[in-house]
DNA sequence: TAATAGAATCGAAGCGTTTCGATAATACGG
DNA sequence: CCGTATTATCGAAACGCTTCGATTCTATTA
């Protein structure tokens, strides 16, 4: 009786036996209203909460999720992955499970870099969020647990994973423009390496010609090294090199979007006045650059939310269909655009949903819309304010 | 034999008995060099690892590491604990330990609120990083588990923390200027309820006195409302309205050193030439401020295992002595404050290192030194990039 | 050489749950 | 009113490890 109560001790107080206290605690039928609330008192009375290891070793369950992260991802500045696993951990308290974060190299090199959980049969199905090496998939499918991956796919590999709308972003973007006047349209994609870019080029090309508008060569560049500052800068350079000129950008991500207006800027053209330029992703970044930028926000926390519960399904269910959720993105419109109003004259917010699942399959937990509240919109507070004391 | 082989395989193939085998598992003496080579040889043959759940319920040790943080610490832009996290995390590998990481709101709420860890026993120990309310403070205290804060800290309560060298810092900031030739130096703490802002302030005051130095009461602000940007451009605005001006000013964070500087240009006034600025932290924002910001560097990683050390040896040798553990910091030379190279003609890097525990009882692992590559210093890559695609 | 101490190994109990098959209690249809 | 199906409860084994006290073996000492 010294330390924490015990089942037994339950079980003894409630004049019942150890099993009948477990189905309850266990949610399990069979067992009559009346007994479930004398359990339940005494568990109240006792303060008792059953103990995760003895748990773990009799259903082989530990009762945790590996949540694998690459260490550059996430130190990174930008909270990306945090606000991803933040998601993910918040869902998991839902399923009384826990998350363990771990990080990892790029590429698998030593043994003992690998996650122990895996190991030590510690996790009952693991999530790894963003791009990482393809070595460690393979590695990590071997273990034949649920695998679910947030913010990157492999074709050939068949996982289940859960992306942004890229398509429906880039959609978004273009309508945007377009309803804003503008019909001359470039792109800036840095490198096409990154699926997400890749998708979004893709859907930029596709939208463009459904609303028959014409793509010209010039005004799409797509060769540069990266996906950074600089190779927006690059790229807008190469673009206000050709003869004719587009009227609108839309750059793959926020960060060339900075450096075209930065490269816009130096040249001595006003954004939007001379140039419109909007790009995807809605990093912090994009507050604190002149004429604050008008891009796509993506609901990170819900990607992880998202992907826990799929891998919950997979866990409970067996159920290992492969399936691509679709976290839903808006466009945010700051001045960037240079387009003030929605047509009709609405009012803030500027958002606009965009549900996806346009042609993948079924898209889980839509919608919820109230976390579009997060969201920065148009107008107030323009200081930049990078960190107060912690 | 089906599944992963468990330790009683282990015993039957090695030839001998449970209890022995896990001996060696555990690194116990009174083990025969011959026994534990064979045992080892068996493991490393069926690829064994024990099951952590069973090692749980047996030994009476979870094996996890709590960490709690508000959820907004973790959510910043600036990764500080997030860096922080990831120092305890790796440090737990070398002990076998998981950190289970969980946000909670800055005060105790609702009861199922409380981190589940707490509850099912499923934690060792406990670190909580930031500043947090009391409540929660009190509320785990009452769980009896090691416990020990970062980078925070409450006097009346009598707990273990680790906190970066404040008083250090402040310390390496006057000499700085000092050296430099400023004797006229000001001060921007915004309020100092924050304990690490009061701390930079008092020794701020102390070691003005200590080289001789005085202070006027004009160029000394710490009655704003908060340390933010804000904060440091109205104080810095008082300053510059006295009739004697100073030609240095050290503000108690990063943020608020970008306000001063801000104030400045807007004032019309050249920063180094007019005046010296300089802060503490080392946030990002520092890097793409013009010109860029000398400040205070802090082992934020180091700061993260130090806590999981501290945590370790209450763990294992019952050791309840209340420390306090002071993370090292160092000066970043860039622009902000005008002087160029040290003294001697040093070269790159411009990075002093200043060993705390001043006053403080031990400070555990001082000076590995090999941090200081992390840090970014005087000259290169001027570009600011947030954050490429993903 | 017998007594003793120390080192190496072992057996068995125990950790706190879940789960499965058995049993007891209740309801139902004919 | 009896056999059967269904529901509620129970007992005991099992999960994979640690640990403690007991046992065996070897070396040391008087």
């Amino acid at each position: 009786m010294n330390g924490r109560p015990t089942i037994k001790d339950v079980a003894r107080k409630a004049g019942l036996s150890l099993s009948t206290v477990s189905l309850v605690l266990n949610k399990r039928e069979n067992v009559s209203d009346e007994t479930r609330r004398k359990v339940l008192d005494v568990i109240n009375e006792l303060g008792y909460y059953p103990q995760r290891s003895a748990r773990g070793l009799a259903s082989k369950l530990s009762g945790n999720i590996g949540f694998v992260l690459t260490d550059d991802h996430f130190t990174q500045a930008e909270p990306f992955y945090t606000k991803i696993f933040l998601g993910t951990e918040l869902e998991a308290r839902k399923y009384n499970y826990y998350v363990l974060l771990t990080t990892v190299a790029r590429t698998v090199k030593e043994t003992d870099e690998i996650p122990r959980f895996l190991l030590e049969q510690n996790v009952d199905g693991v999530i790894i969020a963003g791009r990482i090496g393809l070595s460690w998939i393979e590695y990590i499918r071997r273990f034949k647990l649920p695998l679910v991956l947030i913010d990157y796919d492999v074709a050939r590999h068949n996982l289940s994973s859960v992306v942004m709308d890229n398509r429906g972003g880039a959609q978004l973007v273009v309508d945007h423009l377009h309803k804003g006047g503008h019909t001359k349209i470039g792109f800036v994609g840095g490198d096409l390496d990154h699926p997400s870019i890749a998708e979004r080029y893709l859907s930029f090309r596709e939208t463009m010609q459904a609303r028959g508008l014409s793509l010209n060569g010039a005004w799409v560049q797509v060769d540069e090294a990266d996906t950074r500052i600089r190779d927006g800068y690059e790229a807008m350079k190469k673009i206000l090199n050709s003869a004719d000129r587009p009227t609108a950008i839309f750059a793959a991500n926020d960060a060339m979007a900075i450096g075209c207006i930065r490269c816009l800027k130096e040249s001595g053209l006003r954004v939007p006045y001379d140039m419109a330029v909007v790009g995807f992703d809605n990093i912090e970044a994009g507050l604190y650059v002149e004429p604050r930028l008008t891009t796509i926000n993506v609901h990170r926390e819900e990607m992880g939310e998202l992907a826990l519960r799929r891998i919950m399904e997979m866990i409970n269910h067996q159920n290992n269909v492969v399936t691509k959720t679709l976290a839903p993105v808006e466009l945010v419109v700051r001045e960037s655009c240079g387009i003030k109003t929605q047509e009709h004259g609405h009012q803030i917010p500027h958002t606009f949903s965009k549900q996806g699942g346009n042609h993948e399959d079924l898209a889980h937990g839509f919608g919820t819309g109230s976390r579009s509240a997060d969201v920065s919109v148009g107008s107030g507070g323009t200081e930049h304010e990078p960190a107060s004391e912690r």
